[in-house]
DNA sequence: ACCACTGAAGCAAATATTTTGCGTTAAGAT
DNA sequence: ATCTTAACGCAAAATATTTGCTTCAGTGGT
């Protein structure tokens, strides 16, 4: 019984990714999304269709793939000195990337694609994380502060809320306002 | 220039729509719908495949239409006799029926399938007048009301936020603490 | 550095699906 | 009762998806 053979990270098979996901983000930027296909992709990425099919399953969790990415934090929270502003600038920022329309679909995309739950959870993850970590900063300060479970109802709930449910455009200020709410007045 | 024909909503069209609604649920009771078809719905409805396509676009255009059909309120939220008790008891009926397993999968339909914003703005619609009856029956009592968008940013949206992104069973009494924390305590 | 192992990609044939043109049926208006 | 035309059925054509088999190239072992 031989060593266990490990699933490959790298070189091919990391190129084929990249490729995959550029073709996707760049198809979306010149045609609708509802006219998006395997074969399209593919053909654009250079690869045969079975590749995509194979690893990713279908165009939903493809495009959930794509999406997730596109929602990856790139760097930590903001430090403003304190967790109200913390708070309000992480939300003001979050608003800001996801109710555009690329917005919108990218997280209608997350809720979509997942037969099983990995795509919500690695962006509850991503959130979560992030959200965390402003917590976890303003204590160290000896500030007080809330449950991560309050912020995520209170704070971030209506603006996911708001983005996949109501296609208005959102008050500036909003997130700043829910953060308001949650902490109490200043 | 001839009168303008109307949409036909009565005779064949209504029926075909209600062998193929009933056809899309009872193939859900009895498969997984990652291999539900639009072939399959059709031959089960009785009806040739082309006239779901023409009607209903693809299958998760369908699939949304269904799940609103299972969204709508059947009836006038029950009268407790005061505010809290009767957003609370709407909250947790609302809990009960959209948290099991099928209750997610309907609510990742009607995200998922809409193209325009048809399907989750009359979803909002359901709940917004569901919500509405509740506040305006306690405001003839005298009561003091909440805004709409407030029970909707703090009741609600946690509520779907936990439906759609997270997997764990809910806590009994969830829905009842949300209202609590928006009508503050007693 | 080379080799053996095998996961992942390519290719192409077999299936399944979606789209479309056209004839027919029947709902709604006069 | 009659006319108009939206919506359905059918079948052919176009696309997309699945699958068996082969080839290619990371990864770990020597």
């Amino acid at each position: 019984m031989g060593t266990r053979q490990a699933v490959r990270t790298g070189g091919r098979s990391a190129r084929v990714q990249q490729a995959v996901h550029d073709a996707v983000r760049h198809l979306l930027t010149e045609r609708d999304r509802a006219d998006l296909t395997v074969p399209l992709v593919a053909a654009r990425a250079g690869v045969t269709p079975s590749t995509v099919y194979r690893r990713w399953g279908d165009l939903q969790e493809l495009l959930a793939d794509v999406a997730l990415q596109h929602m990856r934090p790139d760097g930590p929270p903001a430090d403003l000195g304190n967790l109200r502003d913390d708070l309000a600038a992480w939300a003001e920022e979050w608003l800001e990337e996801m109710s555009s329309p690329t917005g919108r679909a990218v997280a209608r995309d997350v809720v979509a694609g997942d037969g099983d739950g990995r795509s919500t959870g690695q962006c509850c993850a991503y959130t979560s994380g992030q959200i965390e970590a402003i917590l976890t900063r303003a204590a160290g300060r000896g500030e007080d502060v809330p449950a991560l479970d309050a912020v995520l109802d209170h704070v971030l709930a209506p603006m996911m809320y708001r983005v996949l449910f109501i296609s208005d455009s959102l008050a500036p200020g909003y997130g700043r306002a829910l953060v308001g709410t949650l902490l109490g007045p200043r």
